[in-house]
This record gives C-alpha cells, sequence and structure tokens, in this order.
DNA sequence: TCAAACATACCAACCAGTCGGTATCGAGTC
DNA sequence: GACTCGATACCGACTGGTTGGTATGTTTGA
C-alpha cells in the first residue's frame, strides 16, 4: 500500500469486511485489520475507541456498503412489485459464488456470535437486517393486495423471511461445506412465493 | 459441586452445551468451561488434547444429546408422513422459548464462526446438521411419492431446508433480540409446504 | 501554528497449554 | 486380606506467547 487511496478508517473498514466473515469478530485480531489495511495500530485506536466500537463501525459500513448496492440494482426495473420480489431473489441466488466467505453477510455472522456479550454491535447489526428487509416491504406489500392475501401473510414477516432463508442458509453452506445448500433454499424460497401467489404457471 | 454425579469429561460437555451458544466457540474460555463444570483445568486437558478437540467433542455431545431426543419424540406417532412433518414442525416451534441460548443450535452456531479457521469443528457440525436433517428425509420422500411430486423437489433438499430455516430463523432471533423471527419464519415453511403438498384446506 | 492523522514502542492482562504431583481403584501376588 | 503395581482421573500452580489498549512521538494539511 505505497499510495493510500483512501484514508485509514475506510480502509480498516472494508478489510474489516473480508475479515469478519472468514473469522467472525472475537478471532479477528485488530493487528489483522490493521495489516491488512496496511496501517498500523496507532490509526486504528485513533479512529475507533475500543474493538467493540469498531465492530459496531464495522457493521454500519457493511449496511453502507449493500445498501447502494442494492438500491441500485436491476431487479427495481421490473414491471410488477411479484417481478421485482423474484427478480431481487435471482440476484441473491446469483450472488452465492465463491467461498462463504465472498457471499455471506457480515451482519449475520457477527451477531450470531456477540449477541449476547456485545449488545452494541448485535443491535449495530440487527438495524443492517432489519433494514434490508424493510426494502423489500413495500413490494411484497403490493403483491399481497393485488392478489387480496391481506389476512394471509404480512409484508414485514415476508420480507424478513428472504433474510431468514439467506441467514439460514450461509450457516448451513459453511457448515456443509458446500454453496448447492443455499442456492437450493433460495429456490425453496421462490416456489413458496410462487405458490402463495398463485403463479402455478411458472413453475417449471 | 460436591458429589460430582458424572465424569468430568461429560460435565465439561454439558456445560459447553449452554456456553458455546451464549458466547461462540471462541469467546468461551476453557476456564469458563471448567467452572461451570466445576473441574479444574487439569482434568480438561487430561480428556481433550486441545480446545479444537473439545469443540469436535461438543459438536459430537450435540448430537448425542438431541438425536435421542428427537428419535424419541411425539411426532413420529402421526398417521402419515406428512402429518409427522407438520407434527415435527410444531415441535420445533414449542421448542422456541427464552433466551436463544436456550432453543438455538450448538453446531450452526459454532460452524458460523470456526468454519474456516477449525476444518475439524466445521465437518463435526456439518455432521450434526446434515444427520438430524436426514431422519427427516424417508418422511419427505414418502410424502412426496404419495403426492406426486416427484420431478418438482427431493427429499433431501426439503430436509436441509427446514434447516436453513431454523438456523436462519435462529441468526435473525439473535440479530433482532427477538424470537418472534423464528417463529413466524417456522410458519412461513409450514404454509410452503401445505401449498406444496397441497393441503389448502388446513390454511386458515 | 494548531489540530487531526497517523506511527512506534511498550505494557499489563489474559489464556491455551504444561508439568509435576496426588487420589483412587482394580488386578495380580503371596 | 494386606501389599504392591500400574493405569486412569484429576488437581493447581506456572509459563510463554498473544492481544487489546496506551503513551509518546512525528507528519501533514489548512
Amino acid at each position: 500500500m505505497s499510495t493510500p487511496k483512501t484514508d485509514a478508517r475506510t480502509r480498516l473498514l472494508d478489510a474489516g469486511m473480508q475479515l469478519l466473515r472468514e473469522r467472525g469478530y472475537d478471532a479477528t485480531r485488530v493487528e489483522d485489520l490493521c495489516s491488512a489495511a496496511g496501517v498500523t495500530k496507532g490509526a486504528f485506536f485513533h479512529h475507533f475507541a475500543s474493538k467493540a466500537d469498531y465492530g459496531v463501525a464495522a457493521a454500519q459500513h457493511w449496511t453502507n456498503i449493500t445498501a447502494p448496492m442494492f438500491a441500485a440494482a436491476d431487479y427495481h426495473a421490473a414491471p410488477t412489485p411479484l417481478a421485482r420480489i423474484f427478480a431481487y431473489l435471482d440476484l441473491r441466488r446469483a450472488m452465492i459464488a465463491g467461498a462463504p466467505a465472498q457471499f455471506s453477510c457480515v451482519a449475520g455472522t457477527m451477531a450470531q456470535e456477540v449477541f449476547e456479550t456485545q449488545p452494541a454491535i448485535r443491535d449495530a447489526c440487527g438495524v443492517s437486517i432489519a433494514g434490508h428487509a424493510a426494502t423489500l416491504e413495500a413490494d411484497f406489500a403490493a403483491a399481497i393486495a393485488e392478489h387480496g392475501l391481506g389476512d394471509v401473510v404480512e409484508a414485514a414477516d415476508l420480507a424478513l423471511h428472504t433474510q431468514v432463508v439467506l441467514q439460514g442458509g450461509y450457516v448451513v453452506a459453511k457448515a456443509l461445506d458446500d454453496t448447492a445448500a443455499v442456492v437450493a433454499s433460495i429456490d425453496h424460497l421462490r416456489r413458496y412465493l410462487m405458490l402463495l401467489f398463485k403463479q402455478e404457471e411458472k413453475l417449471q
């Protein structure tokens, strides 16, 4: 890193997105983050009061990175709410490639580990996951209204359920060392929504 | 612990079931396990070559505890394969109570954290999760055959999908500090299976 | 010239793992 | 049935490397 493009704080947070997903919060040492970012420990503690403080910032950084990416993604261009939801699932499915550290979720990984020991980090992870789920809510609400499913399911529940399937897929993919688990579960989720919204004709 | 009922090894493993789910693998210190089990570090390293060795044993112990419990559970008494599956989901739903450390999964929690740093532990966790999923496979296979869905879904995939939903529910419940997330997702999974196996009459 | 942004050296606490020791018990021996 | 012997179970003080965090500079930019 001869010529740092960005400031140390951003580089530390960027480096964390990879390391935290690989090793989790506890096993990621402050010095690991520093060397990956090409800075020293002095810089780390200049920008973050503690490792826990960094954890909170990392969860927020994860949101700051992913939110604009999803907001700018193609799937919003689909013509109907339901089409947008299926296009979203197609995107999430296509994102499953390489190692789990590449496609899994920083917030989910950290939350699972520190939910009891680091409430501040857990809350930041919760905000990240809930916030992303919320971006799906309007399309689900419109699809539910369109199909008269108002007293069968709730938009917020369905939106969160998509995240549950993704997070669970990551866990199982890691445990079985096989990405097929996530992909298969996304397909099951897709089939559920197909059936629920009575799109049988699209089921192969 | 004036009169230890069981040997130190078992007490250490039993203590880990709680601590590992609360704090994860890394944040659970060997001395935490020892004091929770009422033994000393000498006893720990007498029975386990290393902390990682303990992690592998803990994943196996988790299987040893849960497998007989599920094998002996009521839901196997239901009359049809599909009824048994729904009864299984009822049981899993009823098990969601108290703190995540009470109802979540030792294997899923550990695997998420150490999948890259401790392959032996990850594999043991994978065996535990896959083994439990396998216990559902026969009923799914029978239900699929009965309903002529042989070229729509596969039993193994469906069985694993139930575990994906549960594991994901635990992650989201921890992140949002709200058990409602798991329960709602189990209900979505139940509705999926209802729709898939064309049990619409049972949908409220 | 002042403050923010880094760097370097250092420390105290922690923690996995070690090592010498003791307690207990069953099998053999006479 | 006392006595040794060996093996297993367990104890607890100690250690050496690690790690989060600090104290004290130095550089840079406005």
